[in-house]
DNA sequence: TTTAATGCAAAGTTTTTGCAGAGAG
DNA sequence: CTCTCTGCAAAAACTTTGCATTAAA
């Protein structure tokens, strides 16, 4: 972890900007939280316990400023908040998302699926695509489990205990 | 186009809701602007042509009700605000979107490019898909043609105009 | 030292809510 | 006639901005 954030000192002072203390506490919760998805405030109280001092405004700041440098990824599930994702380091493209319409979990796919849709939205449309963003919303394998059980269970087959 | 507004209105009385007139007429707006990508406020402005005693929050009342019942979808392209894009009658899934970099334009993909995409989703992460969001961010067409046209133009061999 | 970064509070946006009155079925 | 729907205005939720102060390189 510390060569990752040694990693992003380095791109920050590439674009003249510093690693001040703030800036570090805020990528030590991100890194830290690395499979959630946080919105700002979230971030804020997260950091909050590392660095009391801290504003929300400079939260902000620094997300924007990770956003820019492709550090992390700002994306809108559909409530009214912006979330911020790590980037996988070197990952050319965002990665992509389940959000489970049961219990509202948010999984990340890694892998890129779409290189083939990729060369025929570029063929096809003219468009050079240079990111994208790709979010499935269904059911998770969770919830498709917990349904499978209480099916049996109300059969009375319920395994045991 | 009518029949069209006969069917929402069924739609709407098959979960006992009223078209009432601010409803047609925000129904409307939306299928007169069916390529946009009209936010609430934008809507809002439209429909007060044709009805101006309408208020704001009436329509994102009738845009939330829109929603739930699938006639419209609510997309965020990461400016600060909700976006609202007719579904296309019987479209099983929500269509396809490229955001230009350069000029903002919005473009469509009607067609599903995801089937075979998903069905890995569905078999290697036993998520079952309902819907999916996806866009793509890059240059398009028009925007890589007028760059053609300028480095063209540079070398001093401008077409004819 | 010098310029960028911070914290606070105030302002800006977008969206939601409460409520009394209006109107659709 | 009843119960949903509307308009208005106020509130809520989220994000950005201005400015005096602080601190990084």
């Amino acid at each position: 972890m510390e060569g990752r954030i040694d990693r992003i000192k380095k791109q920050l002072h590439a674009s003249s900007y510093k690693l001040t203390p703030q800036r570090e506490a805020t990528v030590r919760v991100l890194l830290e939280h690395e499979q959630d998805h946080l919105s700002a405030e979230d971030v804020y109280l997260l950091v909050k316990d590392k660095a009391p001092e801290i504003g929300l405004a400079t939260v902000y700041r620094t997300l924007e400023l990770l956003t820019e440098l492709k550090v992390v990824d700002k994306i809108n599930f559909g409530d009214g908040v912006s979330r911020y994702d790590l980037r996988k380091e070197g990952a050319a493209h965002f990665h992509h998302h389940l959000v489970c319409m049961e219990c509202g979990a948010v999984d990340e796919i890694q892998e890129d699926l779409l290189e083939e849709v990729e060369t025929v939205v570029e063929k096809r449309w003219n468009f050079l695509v240079k990111d994208h963003r790709l979010t499935f919303h269904g059911i998770c394998w969770r919830c498709s489990d917990n349904r499978a059980e209480e099916s049996i269970d109300h059969k009375g087959n319920s395994k045991d205990s």
